[in-house]
DNA sequence: GCCGTTTTCGGCCCGACTGTTTTCAGTCG
């Protein structure tokens, strides 16, 4: 059993207790189990095995044992208890705004309602208003939100998709007579939210590899086939296509049909056949015979074209650029000079600021800014300006003894309702990096957004608008602003834009990136990472800016130090 | 359930917002 598979154990267990009134400190360790367990970077068997798991902060010995238990017997006695206690649907009904525990069980002790779509006919025959505690207004939003919520199953995050893909990459590898796998699809174009896993296998075996590649628990119900592939649900909503090339040439061309888009791979076949080729497998073909193939680039060759990675495959406009003598030039991970966008112990991280720099020093960089909440975020931990003074000390006692990686002096400062920020201006003086973001009232009107983020945007001491649209993926949408407005104060004030790389966020996203280098604003990849192993995240904000196409200049972060640290102080 | 130089029990992230109420419970960040 996978590390996302014992994680989700773990959480389902989390919310199934939740719904059960059981003690919130309880419901609370195992979902930062679950979180620890999803972020490990190793097999949690291994870790069990020598005693380390036992260690890490928020594994006690329950909890160990019970992670053995699903290891060894792929189930949880706790968790199938609990889950006999309510029916699985309260979960989902959990997830809509403005639902938990007590109410979703309420709903159910009155109701009887123990689904989303149960839920829905209740509202919609006004039986949701007469449950005590709810009225007219929230029988309305259950409506509206089952809606939403209805439109994002099936979709999971990129960073849960790639866990899923690559676990079962593995499971496909050692399948009979396979010779090699890749992931194709949504996933290998990087696309925020994916539906379906699509992996590719060439095999000397193509029976045996499908019947074997079904013997999976990411496989839970088949719903197509055919000679060379099938498809199948999976336990966590979005669906799996595995095709098998049968013979080694038409590996390449099968991974190019299943990476997609569809509009893509079609603008590919129409630009073939208006060149008198023919397009088949094992690629394109003239009278003489198929063109050789050893890659995916020989296809793009064949038709006269620069090899045009997944990350900007999109409607087949982006073929016609290419025609048109565009040759993308797309920034690469190791490009990153450093991150700055950082938490550490002083707020809501996990790791020590030594640890931070640590991991940074692992990953080559030559600068991480270290950037806390601000007072007021109390639920994160936020800095009085006392404790940030320390921070701040002690940021240059490293840095004096440690030369190579320079820690910067930040903070990620919250931006009040009216657009003024959560620090006096001398503290803010006394920083290197300032990062300002928006983390209360996320409902104000659209045009008192806009002029609060403007504002910010606007204040000499902000260098980066933290994560600016706010939005959650698959949780929560945008708040109400005027971008393009932010985005010409931003140019006016030299503030520079976030890319928040963190999975569930990715905000700007490549639209908005493409947006802002067009008007000339610069963008930061910050992961935003609140443990050391989150520093990973670059590579999804990494991805971000390669979707967007636009020139790896534009990203902040990919400057040296000296060049960072003039822009930084010319903001003073 | 986890944790510990305020340590083996009793804390654990805390305040604002919302819609429902007539004074607050539940949810959320």
């Amino acid at each position: 059993m996978h590390n996302v598979q014992l994680a989700r154990a773990f959480a389902q267990l989390a919310d199934l207790l939740e719904l059960a009134g059981e003690n919130p400190f309880k419901v609370r360790a195992y979902r930062r189990a679950a979180d620890l367990l999803a972020s490990l970077n190793e097999p949690a068997a291994s870790l069990l095995r020598d005693g380390r798991l036992i260690q890490m902060p928020g594994i006690g010995r329950q909890i160990a044992a019970k992670v053995d238990e699903l290891l060894a017997t792929g189930r949880l006695r706790a968790l199938e208890a609990a889950a006999a206690r309510f029916p699985a649907g309260l979960l989902e009904i959990m997830e809509l705004p403005g639902v938990g525990p007590k109410r979703a069980r309420s709903l159910f002790e009155h109701l009887g309602v123990s689904n989303p779509r149960e839920l829905d006919e209740a509202a919609r025959a006004h039986r949701v208003r007469a449950v005590p505690g709810f009225g007219a207004k929230s029988e309305a939003d259950i409506v509206r939100n089952l809606a939403v919520l209805e439109k994002r199953t099936g979709v999971v995050l990129l960073s849960l998709a790639r866990r899923l893909a690559a676990d079962y990459a593995a499971h496909l590898a050692a399948c009979p007579g396979v010779e090699r796998v890749m992931i194709a699809g949504a996933v290998r174009r990087w696309e925020e939210l994916v539906g379906e896993l699509n992996l590719v296998a060439a095999s000397r075996d193509p029976a045996g590899t499908l019947a074997a590649a079904r013997l999976h628990p990411l496989v839970a119900e088949i719903t197509g086939q055919g000679g060379d592939f099938f498809r199948a649900t999976t336990p966590w909503g979005l669906t799996l296509k595995v095709t098998v090339a049968a013979d080694g040439a038409s590996f390449w061309w099968i991974i190019l049909r299943e990476t997609g888009p569809r509009d893509h791979v079609r603008r590919l076949e129409d630009l073939a056949v208006s060149l008198g080729l023919e397009p088949r497998p094992p690629g394109f073909s003239r009278a003489g015979g198929p063109l050789p193939v050893n890659g995916e680039e020989d296809l793009y060759r064949a038709l006269g074209l620069p090899y045009l990675p997944p990350e900007v495959r999109e409607d087949g406009s982006e073929v016609d650029r290419a025609l048109a003598g565009w040759i993308p030039r797309l920034l690469d991970r190791g490009q990153i000079r450093g991150d700055l966008h950082v938490h550490s112990a002083y707020s809501d991280g996990r790791n020590s600021m030594g640890e931070l720099a640590a991991a940074a020093r692992r990953l080559g960089y030559a600068y991480l800014a270290v950037t806390d909440h601000s007072a007021s975020l109390k639920v994160a931990r936020g800095l009085s300006t006392e404790v940030l003074a320390a921070k701040n000390r002690a940021i240059d006692e490293y840095n004096a003894a440690n030369p190579g990686l320079r820690l910067l002096r930040g903070a990620e400062v919250d931006i009040r309702p009216d657009g003024s920020l959560d620090y006096p201006d001398e503290v803010l003086a006394g920083l290197d990096v300032v990062i300002a973001s928006v983390h209360s009232r996320f409902n104000l009107p659209r045009a008192q957004m806009t002029e609060r983020v403007v504002k910010a945007v606007q204040n000499r001491y902000v260098h980066i608008l933290g994560h600016p649209t706010g939005r959650l993926l698959n949780q929560r949408e945008p708040y109400a602003l005027d971008l393009e407005r932010v985005l010409a104060a931003a140019r006016d004030h030299d503030t520079w834009l976030e890319i928040n790389a963190s999975p569930e966020r990715l905000d700007l996203s490549a639209e908005h990136v493409r947006l802002a280098a067009g008007l000339g604003v610069k963008v930061v990849i910050g992961t935003d990472a609140h443990e050391m192993n989150n520093l990973e995240y670059m590579e999804y904000g990494v991805a971000v800016v390669r979707r967007a196409g636009v020139d790896p200049a534009t990203v902040v972060n990919t400057w040296e130090g000296g060049e960072l640290w003039r822009a930084l102080g010319k903001k003073r």
